[in-house]
DNA sequence: TCTGGGGTCCTAGGACCC
DNA sequence: TCTGGGGTCCTAGGACCC
């Protein structure tokens, strides 16, 4: 059947409800029916069941609050392990529809099913929903679902009838949808500027898509601004991602300390601690880093940092926490309050693609891989950190280090100036 | 509720070159 | 000569996302 008027491409979105929870009463059988919020771990609720939001907890809530609304609510470290397989077996079930989809969180994922009506002989609105029907029944889960002619539009439909919704959003039904969806609630504008837009009058996302494009360049929005409008009047501006080698940019490791300190030393720990988990994530994508940016963060919340190139591609810590020591009193301050460091390593390439440099440090490096072979599967196998470096000592022997060393997951809470708050579950660090 | 952690992309403006 | 114009590349920072 021709659909190509309504859905000159067929996107859906598929959002898993409530996904961590939901993923906790799915491994459990005893955990069904009954109010369930993750988030233990750090005594900040991160996902909610159904049942627990019935009974009036909501996200942000402290726990204490939570366990007084709610006596009856269990309360669950995070599983990220379980999360990722769950969100794995998402993706590999939405492939077994077509080649065309995007992994886009753990939560969430994107299908193009442009031109499947032909091939299947049935409609687009009948293929999202044998997907859903067949993400549910395997997973134990439940998704909402929206299918639209663009990726943008596509999460406007998914969200409007959670949970256990299917939405379908065709041209023809575009400007009824969003007379009455609010410019805040769309992807790709943020608090800065939908805030922004409301001071112009725009306060439905129908008021963005009937101004023009010369309204737009008037007052001085850029192109992402300008690929979201298209993409709500129904012309697909983003493409899907698809490749099946989704490798990362770059990879981040930042962590908080309590209480702060002003003690040079620990911080550089800190730091030293960061690298060292960056490398580890970098040496499980099979990659290695010609570039970086460390930060320090004050008690004021202002960051200071620097970017640095490498003199080869690294993997391993100890060429890295030198170029990062050369550099750190431009980032340090004496007598200042600090909370926070990170570390960024960027310029990743696989490792067969990396060209040794002329001066050996490359193959110098290359000599000292095997040990951090042998301590990433010594962790593997008996914890994180069983294994590490003396730089990083300091970090690890302070009385509170087995919080820092945890996962840990949050969320921002909403706020005055207009930023918008964390609504959706998202992924920590996966170990 | 004083505020976590991990990513991506875009752009203004400076540096540099012809 | 003291005065141009224009192009490209890079980076810091801002915006967004989950």
């Amino acid at each position: 059947m021709d659909q190509s008027g309504s859905y000159p491409r067929a996107i859906v979105h598929f959002d898993g409800d409530s996904f961590f929870a939901s993923v906790e009463q799915a491994k459990d059988y005893k955990l069904r029916g009954k109010p369930v919020v993750t988030g233990g771990e750090r005594g900040a609720v991160t996902s909610l069941s159904k049942e627990a939001k019935m009974l009036g907890a909501h996200r942000g809530m402290p726990m204490q609050e939570i366990r007084r609304v709610c006596p009856s609510v269990i309360v669950l470290a995070g599983d990220y392990t379980a999360y990722s397989i769950y969100a794995k077996r998402m993706y590999a079930i939405a492939k077994t529809f077509t080649t065309k989809v995007e992994e886009y969180s753990i939560d969430e994922c994107f299908a193009d099913i442009t031109g499947l009506n032909e091939s299947r002989g049935q409609s687009y609105e009948e293929i999202a929903e044998a997907i859903q029907e067949k993400l549910e029944l395997s997973l134990g889960i439940t998704f909402g679902v929206g299918l639209a002619p663009s990726k943008t539009l596509a999460k406007v439909a998914s969200k409007r009838n959670k949970p256990a919704g299917f939405t379908a959003l065709p041209k023809e039904e575009i400007e009824r949808v969003l007379a009455d969806t609010e410019i805040y609630d769309i992807w790709g504008l943020g608090g800065a500027l939908s805030t922004r837009l409301r001071g112009l009058g725009v306060i439905t996302a129908l008021d963005y898509i009937q101004k023009s494009d010369a309204w737009l360049k008037e007052h001085g929005f850029a192109k992402p601004v300008r690929d979201t409008w298209l993409e709500l009047q129904g012309y697909p501006a983003l493409t899907l991602s698809t490749g099946a080698h989704a490798k990362p940019h770059s990879v981040m490791v930042t962590r908080t300390f309590t209480p702060p300190s002003t003690d040079k030393d620990f911080i550089f720990s800190q730091l030293s601690k960061n690298v060292e988990g960056a490398c580890a994530k970098v040496r499980r994508a099979g990659m290695k880093a010609s570039a970086l940016s460390f930060y320090l963060k004050t008690q004021e919340f202002t960051y200071h940092g620097v970017q640095l190139d490498l003199s080869a591609a690294y993997d391993a810590p100890p060429e890295i926490l030198k170029a990062i020591r050369a550099r750190f009193d431009e980032v340090y301050a004496e007598g200042i309050l600090y909370r926070a460091s990170g570390v960024t390593l960027r310029c990743l390439r696989g490792v067969d693609t990396v060209t040794p440099d002329l001066f050996g440090a490359y193959a110098e490096s290359q000599e000292k891989e095997g040990v951090f072979r042998a301590q990433d599967a010594v962790n593997r196998r008996y914890g994180r950190n069983t294994i590490y470096l003396g730089s990083s000592m300091e970090a690890l022997a302070r009385p509170d280090a087995k919080y820092r060393t945890k996962v840990v997951r949050g969320f921002v809470p909403a706020s005055k100036d207009g930023k918008k708050s964390l609504d959706i579950p998202h992924l920590g660090v996966v170990h």
